[in-house]
DNA sequence: TCCGTGACCGGATTCGAAATCTGGTCACGG
DNA sequence: CCGTGACCAGATTTCGAATCCGGTCACGGA
């Protein structure tokens, strides 16, 4: 027998004991859909951790459903086929994403400032490997998913962008941007600027041991950026006013983005 | 027989007589080093082009070698391998850009200007297609050559790293740039900047067609980020007195890169 | 009755040995 | 003495055989 030498790290047996996340005992009494859901989170779950470690190419339908803890078809039965169970695991991080904007949103008007925007969208890149991926190695760990991820949810992408440039509209109407340069410019140099931070993040030389880890601190010249950038200031205290607009605006895109992962769930819809 | 289905343009057929450099009929008088020269650079001009239309691996030395106009041997006359060739290439092509921003320099001092160095940068990007390669689809076109290129340059890497800290240092110590900032700082906010406006180019979901071609008014927006980020401004005219410390760095810097172009050159040194 | 399961199918992917190609050399000709 | 292209060996591609895996479905247990 040949030894496979495949390139999976060698802390990444597949063996079948490994499961994570353990079927949590024949709970009989408890609520149907309840256990129902519990079990999509788990095949999420699992599909997620794989995705990060092996890529999606090297991932089976019943790797995941080894992990989970449910037999191969049980995936089968809450998700369509394996593109649909990985969108919706990108779906989630990126929801999940939008809710941590949300949180902080809410915590307070300062929430609304592009500036913590760029700064929070940083943060939660380097502690969600999931996002993080998508963002950065496209060609690398999602392979073939890579085109299909990006067919399926042109929508949601299209939403986001309507939703960005809204966002700047109540901004700029509010003075609590500079109005000097077109609304596009604005938008093209805040993504363009985010995207630098995000991709360049490892580059550049090692520097001297002075910084120790600084990812919060390049985050906050990534914000230091974006303020001087966009002129951020809040003469008239208007910063109440946009606060709850905004709010509302991300929550109209939390709605929707779950909405979507509702429509590549369960397999049981008709057609 | 089987059609070769390669992924060829069907405009970059293989035809021995697409030689667009012919050679320029057989002066038999001129100076030899001049027509050594010469020829050195059609071959650089040849293996320039097919790189960026075929790609460092579809590339034959006797593709080089057919389109310049002279024999397959005669290419490993002035290189010693095809890597130390396409390695010129990249070089000269980055040579080429410093020229560039050389020249900016010498037209006048508002050249010395971060968002101005970054304005000719993006600019030059668009068009030069070897260092768009370069910086964008790293492990597209060059392949198996990306690492070999990221090799055998480190130190000119390095070296252009000290150039720009230098550079920022001269800026702040005539006030030119804030200095409230920690320098590495700045650096670290410049090239992350550039980085994503570079790449972020052709993303961005389609723009209402107000604004054609828009290279030039990119470039622009990038200048502007530049220019807020850094805090630009020339409070006490030390515009003048920088303004030679910086050309004199950028000189010293593309004779570096010279000199480091012809340490791969002719294929006739000793080992 | 209904949910979960894993054996099973066929298309897709991988593997590997044979065939082809190509980077680099070198003897020769101009 | 410079330039050339035939030539060599190692690397790459090819292509059919073997394997794998996404998706289905008949069955068994709750």
């Amino acid at each position: 027998m040949v030894v496979a030498t495949a390139p999976v790290p060698a802390n990444h047996h597949r063996d079948p004991d490994e499961q994570e996340y353990a079927v949590p005992s024949p709970t009989q009494s408890t609520n149907r859909t309840a256990n129902r859901v519990a079990r999509a989170e788990r095949i999420l779950d699992a599909a997620g951790d794989l995705l990060v470690s092996w890529g999606y190419a090297k991932i089976t339908v019943e790797d995941v459903a080894r992990r989970a803890g449910v037999g191969k078809g049980t995936v089968y039965l809450h998700f369509p086929t394996k593109e649909a169970l990985f969108l919706v695991v990108l779906l989630r991080a990126q929801t999940a994403m939008i809710e941590r904007t949300l949180e902080v949103l809410r915590q307070g008007p300062e929430g609304i400032w592009p500036s913590t925007l760029a700064r929070t969208t940083a943060l939660a890149l380097h502690e969600s490997p999931i996002i993080a991926t998508v963002m950065k190695g496209r060609t690398e760990t999602l392979g073939t998913f890579a085109r299909a991820a990006a067919e399926y949810s042109t929508e949601l992408v299209e939403r986001r962008r309507t939703t960005a440039q809204t966002y700047f509209d109540v901004l700029r109407d509010h003075g609590l941007i500079r109005t000097d340069r077109p609304l596009g410019d604005q938008m093209y140099a805040y993504s363009s600027i985010l995207t630098g931070f995000l991709v360049a993040e490892p580059l550049l030389g090692e520097q001297p041991a002075s910084t120790p880890p600084s990812v919060e601190h390049h985050a906050d010249v990534l914000a230091d950026t974006i303020r001087a950038t966009l002129g951020e200031s809040d003469a008239d205290d208007t910063l109440h006013v946009a606060w709850p607009k905004v709010t509302a605006l991300f929550e109209d895109l939390a709605r929707d983005a779950r909405a979507e992962i509702d429509r590549y769930t369960h397999a049981t819809r008709d057609t």
